[in-house]
RNA sequence: GAGGUUGUAGCUCAGCUGGUUAGAGCGUCGGUUUGUGGUUCCGAAGGUCGCGGGUUCGAACCCCGUCUCCCUCCCCA
């Protein structure tokens, strides 16, 4: 016999906690219906050749892959055992699970193109798993709660997306959050400006850590990955960019004049904010954060990340539009744009900030008392009433006695208990017992039935 | 994938430079006389000290390996 464990990085959620959780999955999928998302859902073993070459070799190597059944190892030659892990394992495993929900999304859509109704809007609430290393907010289970546009490349999709997060997140009592916006084609037009086209993809890496590790590291960074002190001392307006919103725009078009697709990004990007505007968002959490890079490979336009103000842990939600997702599946030219909320690090941050309601927990409102079988068997047809009226209600199981039974109540957070017992048979009139108070009174069904309509 | 750290009862932790039967608080269970919980009081159960190996007369404590937790890097929700 051994002693039981959980899988590194994995969590179970108790009633407790899967209250709060699906307090947090319901506002979201509430707000995705309201804005035309449909359900999907995709199994969570995807064949590698899905997976594989979607997120980078970072990501490759963070899928996780399930070993073929039956005899695996059959067929593997000597040489092929000396060759390394990782041409072995594409031979022992042809599976993985899945890694995010927009890649299955794009298999998806690509297998029933035909059927679908385009632009396809579509929400998908399932887990996902990286072999990553967990930490705080990081675990190797988790869900996403992804929306995802495709078939239009309207801005009207990158607006909406603003839209949602907020009113998700307002809607969660979550005030203070920062939603960034990038646009890739902005980062390329900055790689072009300062003469090193093509060379947005390390750029990114270092400049997305200028918050945390400040300007010179950022600098030294750049240079060890081959960037000449001439681009680095043209790339100078990046530092100054971030702090002063107002003017952004304005600074950020003179100095990618020079650069066509440059100015495209800071096009759209304009457009995404009139549109916002126009729809009449109060008091917009939006920031242009031109060191905005995020590390999937495949987003091609806008990029977005959600921060919370007032809690440190990484973002709480992310996505972009990625133009050719679905082209390494053989449909090219199907733009998409989607965003992805992280349950777990909201639930981390309403813990933190205490942003969840009072009496989540509570499922039972009634409790009846069990003395004997008497009692139980006048006590089985008033919980039938009970529950026909829609009251949550429960009859306690055994003859206990009375303590076990109130305590039981007490710590289930039942709020009323009725109490039957052979004076309440003789007459008819209920003790109905309110647990918080302690007051007790003596009603009718029909009074008792109303109390809880 | 690289580096660091942690691991003793269900939980939070004590346990002196290695020395007999490993402790506390909280929690759990039972009782406090037969129809009333969240407060007292009394009592009990519960640990192969993460796991495996080694050093020693003797290891929770020292050494090695391994797993886990947390942290940094990488990356990300």
């Amino acid at each position: 016999m051994s002693k039981p464990s959980l899988a590194r990085g994995t969590r179970d959620f108790g009633p407790a906690q899967m209250s709060k959780r699906n307090y947090i999955f319901d506002m979201i999928r509430r707000v995705f219906q309201r804005y035309g998302f449909l359900p999907l859902e995709t199994p969570a073993i995807e064949n590698l050749s899905v997976l594989m070459g979607k997120y980078g070799d970072e990501g490759d190597q963070l899928l996780f892959k399930i070993l073929n059944s039956g005899n695996f190892a059959e067929g593997l030659t000597e040489t092929q055992l000396q060759e390394g892990y990782k041409k072995l394992t594409l031979k022992v495993s042809e599976k993985g699970l899945r890694y995010d929900l927009t890649v299955p999304f794009a298999r998806y859509v690509v297998m029933n193109r035909s059927d679908l109704v385009m632009p396809f809007k579509r929400y998908q609430i399932q887990p996902v798993w990286r072999a990553d290393r967990p930490q705080r907010g990081r675990y190797r289970e988790f869900y996403q709660c992804d929306a995802d546009v495709v078939g239009t490349d309207s801005l009207l999709c990158e607006a909406e997306i603003v839209l949602m997060i907020h009113e998700v997140l307002r809607g969660l009592g979550m005030e203070s959050f920062t939603v960034k916006i990038n646009n890739r084609k902005i980062l390329s037009g900055i790689a072009e400006v300062i003469g090193a086209p093509g060379q947005e993809g390390p750029m990114c890496v270092a400049i997305d850590k200028l918050d945390k590790i400040g300007k010179e590291k950022v600098e030294e960074e750049l240079k060890e990955r081959g960037f000449s002190a001439e681009t680095i001392e043209k790339l100078q307006p990046i530092f100054e960019l971030t702090n002063n919103q107002t003017d952004i725009f304005s600074s950020l078009r003179v100095w990618l004049e020079g650069s066509e697709i440059g100015s495209k990004g800071i096009t759209e990007l304009e457009e995404v904010w009139a549109k916002v505007d126009k729809f009449g968002l109060s008091q917009p959490q939006l920031q242009l954060d031109v060191t905005l890079a995020r590390g999937l490979s495949y987003y091609t336009g806008a990029i977005f990340e959600v921060k919370a103000n007032e809690v440190q842990i990484g973002s709480i939600s992310g996505g972009g539009r990625y133009d050719n997702l679905t082209g390494t599946f053989g449909m090219p030219g199907l733009s998409g744009v989607g965003i992805s909320f992280g349950v777990d690090r909201i639930y981390d941050v309403m813990e933190e900030l205490k942003l969840f309601p009072e009496n989540q927990s509570i499922s039972t409102q009634v409790m009846i008392t069990n003395f004997d079988a008497d009692a139980e068997a006048y006590g089985l047809g008033i919980l039938r009433q009970l529950r026909e009226a829609g009251i949550n209600a429960e009859l306690y199981p055994d003859a206990s006695k009375l303590k076990k039974q109130f305590d039981y109540a007490d710590r289930k957070l039942i709020p009323y208990v009725l109490i039957i017992g052979s004076d309440e048979i003789q007459t008819g009139i209920l003790s109905l017992k309110n647990m918080k108070s302690g007051e007790q009174q003596k009603l009718g069904l029909e009074h008792i039935l109303s109390i809880f309509a």
